[in-house]
DNA sequence: CGATACATTGAGGAGGGTCAATCCGGGTGG
DNA sequence: CCACCCGGATTGACCCTCCTCAATGTATCG
C-alpha cells in the first residue's frame, strides 16, 4: 500500500500531473517512497498553519483548498481532480486548508524526495506555475466579472477538467461553487437556474449530475 | 551594459529576490549572460501571446501584470518592484502584459539559462511559489473582502514591501490600485478619504506620496 | 412518515458602480 | 507673471447588482 498502486499511475499520468513524462527510472523511486492517504468526504488532509512537508498527488476523488477571514467568510482557493497535484507552500507551513469533497484517495511524497532530484524538481516547477496561471485567472474572475459570467466561467473549467462530454459530475455542492467564485449560494442558483431557462444546461441533481445541453453556449 | 551593474546586485540581492543566496560562481554566471532592459512609463515589457523566453528581475522602479477582459476591463494581477522577478509562464507564450509604471530598469535572464542550473531553478521555484501564495492571498480579498478592507489590505501589503517608514511612496495612481482591488477608482478614492478622516493616513500628494499617521491602525 | 439537509425562489436592502460636477496641481503659452 | 488647460482626484446623487433574510420545495435517511 505504500507502492504507487497501478490505477494512481494510471490517474496520475493524465493532463500534465506529477508522474506524466518520467522515465522508468524516476517512476520507480517515486512508487518506493509514495505514502497513501485516503479521506472521507469533509476530512482535512493538510491544515493551515501546520508543516509542508510533502506533496500529494490525487489519485480518486476531489480536494479542495480552503481559506477563512475571520471565522465565517471562506474561500476556496482551488479544486484538484484526478491528476492534479497539492501541498506547495512557499514558506514552510502551509497558508491555506485541504479538505476532501468526497471520499478521495491520495499519494503522498515526502519533501525531501523533491530535494534530491533535479529533473523531478523541473517536473514540479511546471505544475507550480500551472497552478499560478490558474490563480491568476482567478483573480480576473473574482476583480472583473459579474456573477453570472463567474458561474459560466466555472462551468467552462470543471467541463474542460472533467472531460467535457454532454453530462458534468460536479463533486461539490453549490455553497462551494459560491465560495470559489465569491458570491453566495443563493445568487449561484439563479444564475444556474438562468441557464437552465435559456436551454444550456440541464437540471442540477442533487448526486452532483448537471447536463450541459450547449456546451458551446457556455 | 549587459552585465549586472552592481546597483542591480544591490537591488535584488534584497528581500528573496533572485541572486539573493546565491553563491559568487553562480552570481558570476548571471552577470554574464544577463541583459538589461529600460522602460518609460506605460511601456510594454511583454504582451499576452508573445513568446516566454526570459525572466525579468527589476532593479528599479515598478512593473504591473495586466489580463484584460474584452477590451474595456482591466485587473492588474501583481506589482513589481525593485528586487523582484516576472516573466514566469506556464506555456511558450505570455498569458498577461507586463507594463512598466514609471521609468524602470530591468535585468533580462535568458529562459536557457534555467536548464543549466539547478540550484537556480530551485531559486527560481522559491520565488514563483512565493507569487502564487500572493496570487492566492488576493483570490481571498477579491472573493471575500469589502472595499475598505481591500484598501486597508493594499496598503498594507504596499507598506511591508516598499519598506514601512511613516511615508510610502506609491508608484501607481488611484485607477491602478482599483484594477488591482476589483473596484473602481471612485471607490478607491472614497475609502482613502474614509482613511484620512479616521486619522491613518494623511494626504494623498500627486506625486504619490501618502503619509502613514498610524501604520499599526491599518 | 417525519426529520434533515440542501436547492430554489421571492422580497427587500445595502454596497459599490455609474455618471456628472467640482476641485486641484502642474505645465504651457501669451 | 498670469490665464488657460488638462489629467487625475474628489465628492455627490442615483441606480443596479448582488447580498440578506425568509419561505417553500425536494430528495435522502432514519
Amino acid at each position: 500500500m505504500l507502492a504507487l498502486s497501478d490505477t494512481c499511475t494510471a490517474a496520475i499520468t493524465g493532463r500534465g500531473g506529477l508522474c506524466a513524462c518520467l522515465n522508468a527510472t524516476l517512476l520507480g523511486r517515486l512508487r518506493a517512497v509514495a505514502g497513501d492517504v485516503r479521506l472521507e468526504a469533509g476530512e482535512v488532509l493538510f491544515a493551515a498553519g501546520s508543516p509542508a512537508d510533502a506533496l500529494y498527488g490525487v489519485r480518486h476523488g476531489a480536494v479542495m483548498l480552503c481559506s477563512w477571514v475571520g471565522q465565517e467568510r471562506r474561500q476556496i482557493l482551488s479544486f484538484h481532480f484526478s491528476g492534479d497535484m497539492v501541498g506547495f507552500a512557499a514558506g514552510p507551513n502551509h497558508h491555506a486548508t485541504a479538505i476532501a469533497l468526497g471520499r478521495a484517495s491520495l499519494c503522498r511524497i515526502p519533501e525531501a524526495e523533491m530535494d534530491q532530484d533535479g529533473a523531478l524538481r523541473g517536473h514540479v516547477m511546471g505544475i507550480v506555475q500551472r497552478n499560478l496561471a490558474q490563480s491568476l485567472d482567478m483573480q480576473v474572475r473574482l476583480g472583473r466579472m459579474s456573477a453570472a459570467e463567474r458561474v459560466r466561467a466555472l462551468l467552462v473549467e470543471l467541463h474542460g477538467r472533467l472531460g467535457g462530454g454532454h453530462e458534468l459530475h460536479l463533486p461539490m455542492r453549490i455553497a462551494e461553487m459560491a465560495d470559489y467564485l465569491g458570491l453566495r449560494p443563493e445568487t449561484v442558483s439563479r444564475e444556474m437556474s438562468a441557464l437552465r431557462h435559456d436551454g444550456i444546461v440541464g437540471v442540477f441533481s442533487p448526486d452532483g449530475m448537471l447536463p450541459i445541453l450547449r456546451p458551446e453556449a457556455l
